[in-house]
DNA sequence: TATGAATGAGTCTTCATTCAT
DNA sequence: AATGAATGAAGACTCATTCAT
């Protein structure tokens, strides 16, 4: 593929991300891709079969971006707390932020999968998600800034809270307190009483 | 409506439900329902004009049957510790029962809505869920059962980490261990040590 | 047939007149009519088994109103010239009545009509018309009033720019003046300059 | 839109012009027109959105090619009466070509339109008819061929009976001598009686 | 690579018409 | 006479996909 072929795809998988943000992954058609990328149906095909393909490709991109986002952190010796303090903050804005995520599309998508449970990429991420949480936490604990908690538990508690703060807000008004609320419970169930 | 039609609309949402229930909301055409429920095209026109007020009426239905579950226990005086781990216990099931439920179709359906979100009906379900468990807590608390928590925010990290698993669970393999370690975090949060 | 069926009749046909004459002929349906009755589609098709039916029965009702209406005014030995007046002034309304009329729907029924040539009533009525106008014509001229004019071309002329305009002033904005001097011109050249 | 897709369309349109001049225009469906152009659904959708899409561009057409027919004529300094023997012997064959002419669907498409009245094109087309009418009388009376008349009301006249006969054509047997009577009364309306 | 014409399948929707009640 | 549930056919419309250019 050379140049122009490449810059094609990019400007077709922003567009394309416009759309499966906006209107879901089942609602976009290569149709609309077409039309939005200013391309015509053939040239279209040229790059991609089908809105599955796209959206993957899309998916992959994104996943390739996550990088392990506390490692660094954690080498440098910085404490526990001011990490969590970071992430949390970033999820919390994250909870209502209606517009910029694909997470209904992603929802969308991988109901209507076919993919063996394994490779499924959702799954993948999850997991990702777990060793650098649970590395964080543990570095608290080991640290003496954390409880002793379960560490698996209070992951589990961390993410499907915030995935389901995340796709509800698709779905219905969330007011600002929800997500400070869930913020702030999870905070004092790992921080020692004296550090808050 | 006569007899006969009553019974073909009992028909159409049971038909109804399960292909909602599989394939999500948003890939289910009046054809399939035709189909599933034995119909001519023109015979389903007859009492539903689209797939999305079939779904409607299955919802109102639903809630119709949700009552305020934890009233008559509390009035009975019973232990709110054990009042609490009945409807963990429910909740634990239903968030590794893929089938059984419309969550993605709830999803897909709220998120093409164009309803005010004051009506929302999801919505409506999430406030009436709020009182229900803020009364359980407050009576927990009164009694001496659970910890002086912070109600709403304890209610909203139970029904949003609940709900992030019920859908994540359509998405994922989620392994029986997930909604253990949720649910018996969540049951730490509130009961007093000695309870447990 | 008995009261309550005739009663149905003529409510159908009142209902259907009005649709017909706002939607013209072939867009007016049955369940159309049905819904305008009040009557469900089974009691409808107790009386009639087509739209077709029911406009040939209004049509025939209304033929019968229509009487020799020069007649009895020849007879009684009036001025042919106010006779003339008196239906130049009737044209000239009907030709800006755009809302009364049939003349849409007659069009589209006749056009999608396989009754043979002979027996179509519109044609009936235009022989009725011609009959009659002929015997005003003739009278007036055996007086003295009319000019020595060609009867069949005049009648032809009369009968044929009144039913174009009527037509017209469905089809776009029709000026008041254009009926005015349209039956001025006629009057004209019918009557004697010094009856004038 | 390349070579082929303008070739289609001109093969749609002649089509299209030959149901419309049969059958009207309301029951004219896309259907028909795929199968008369031998064009699939989805071929004819490429062009053409609707059938009152390809009735508007025919009429357009149609429009275009009008132009001011007597204008050169009356420049040439021709003899009024011959120009208007012309266009009268046209109009008396138009009159009873029951076949050729749109006027049927013209009428079933502009009773059931929604356009602006100003800008509907049955109206533009009268105006300019008038124009060119009025030139022509103004041109014979100047000429002192013509009698003296109000232009206006016989313009009128001439107009209204000859569009009154071609739509009764379509409706009822119009026998020969109803056009030559009427053409004949108006070129006595017009014409000066040495001229004739 | 890219265009856009064309196909054909699939769904939506509306009605005329029938029929058991 | 009347109801209204049900059928089935017809037409509208949209797209994924292909292909000649």
């Amino acid at each position: 593929m050379n140049k122009r072929g490449i810059a094609t795809q990019k400007l077709i998988k922003e567009k394309a991300y416009q759309l499966f943000a906006k209107k879901g992954f089942k609602e976009v058609t290569m149709k609309d891709i077409c039309e939005a990328a200013g391309l015509s149906r053939g040239g279209l095909y040229c790059h991609y079969e089908s809105t599955r393909q796209i959206f993957k490709e899309i998916m992959d991109d994104l996943m390739d971006q996550q990088d392990e986002e506390f490692s660094s952190k954690i080498e440098s010796g910085a404490l526990a707390v001011k990490i969590l303090d970071e992430v949390l903050e970033r999820y919390k804005h994250e909870m209502i932020d209606r517009d910029a995520s694909l997470s209904i599309a992603i929802y969308e998508y991988f109901s209507s999968n076919q993919d063996a449970a394994v490779e499924n990429p959702l799954h993948k991420q999850y997991m990702l998600s777990a060793k650098m949480w649970k590395r964080l936490i543990k570095y608290g604990v080991d640290k003496g800034e954390f409880k002793e908690v379960d560490i698996a538990a209070v992951f589990d508690l961390i993410v499907f809270s915030y995935q389901g703060v995340r796709m509800y807000s698709k779905l219905m008004p969330i007011e600002e307190q929800i997500p400070k609320r869930i913020i702030g419970e999870l905070r004092k169930l790992l921080v020692k009483e004296r550090e808050q």
